[in-house]
DNA sequence: TTGCGATACCTCGAACCACGAGGTACGATA
DNA sequence: TATCGTACCTCGTGGTTCGAGGTATCGCAA
């Protein structure tokens, strides 16, 4: 129960968030996806392959995801893209974590509720 | 396993954050602190007694909150202030969070990696 | 005085999710 | 022929949030 150092855990749902707005961008396969979310955050974030798969596949199974199996070099990979639907639950997420993230701004900030600018 | 609607959980580690940061400000009591929270916030962020109170007291046994017990109108309540230990945990979780807010407010704003700004 | 709502504390179990470890398979390079 | 990188996957663990529930006191209203 000691120091569990590596990653303070405030990211809960991040995960969703960053595949759905990386594969609005681009089709994807999973094994990219992984690397992608590090390279673009500089390393601040990295989620791993037991973490990616998963929601690849919880995606896919709410149809917010299609896939289809093309092979490269020899080998095998699956290409994830969004669906209406994921796009809708993206911009969901999205702007859910906007809200997030301005409330804590402002209690950071020190901000009082309904004070100051407006 | 049916529908989680109700907060598509981005909350981690959030509650700890935001309690410190009011707590750093001002010594308040729990249930106070579940007040403030929601109206500081305009009620984006709402979190419960039962996420509020095993906050404090994990805080407290690790030394990062002192209380002392208070009566008030016949009530009695327990307040908590920061100790300097809880002091370098806010700036740590502050930090963190900061870095984190940045990088996804980038990949969400369509940012290759290392590109643009310097 | 009885009842109810607000204040104030608390705990427990369920659900969820990120994480790491581990496992398969293939291609290329050493 | 090893070993590394690519590419897929699953499982168990653990940490955290959440809601429901429980206790007690105060003040107000019926």
């Amino acid at each position: 129960m000691v120091a569990r150092e590596t990653n303070p855990n405030f990211m809960n749902g991040v995960p969703e968030l960053l595949i759905l707005r990386l594969l609005q961008q681009e089709e994807m396969y999973g094994y990219e996806i992984v690397q992608a979310i590090r390279s673009r955050t500089d390393a601040v974030i990295a989620v791993g392959e037991g973490v990616v798969y998963p929601v690849l596949h919880g995606l896919e199974r709410d149809g917010a995801l299609t896939s289809r199996r093309k092979t490269v070099n020899g080998r095998s990979r699956i290409y994830y893209s969004v669906t209406p639907v994921g796009s809708h639950r993206l911009a969901d997420l999205s702007q859910a974590w906007t809200n997030l993230a301005a409330a804590i701004q402002t209690m950071l900030a020190g901000g009082q509720h309904g004070e100051a600018l407006q």
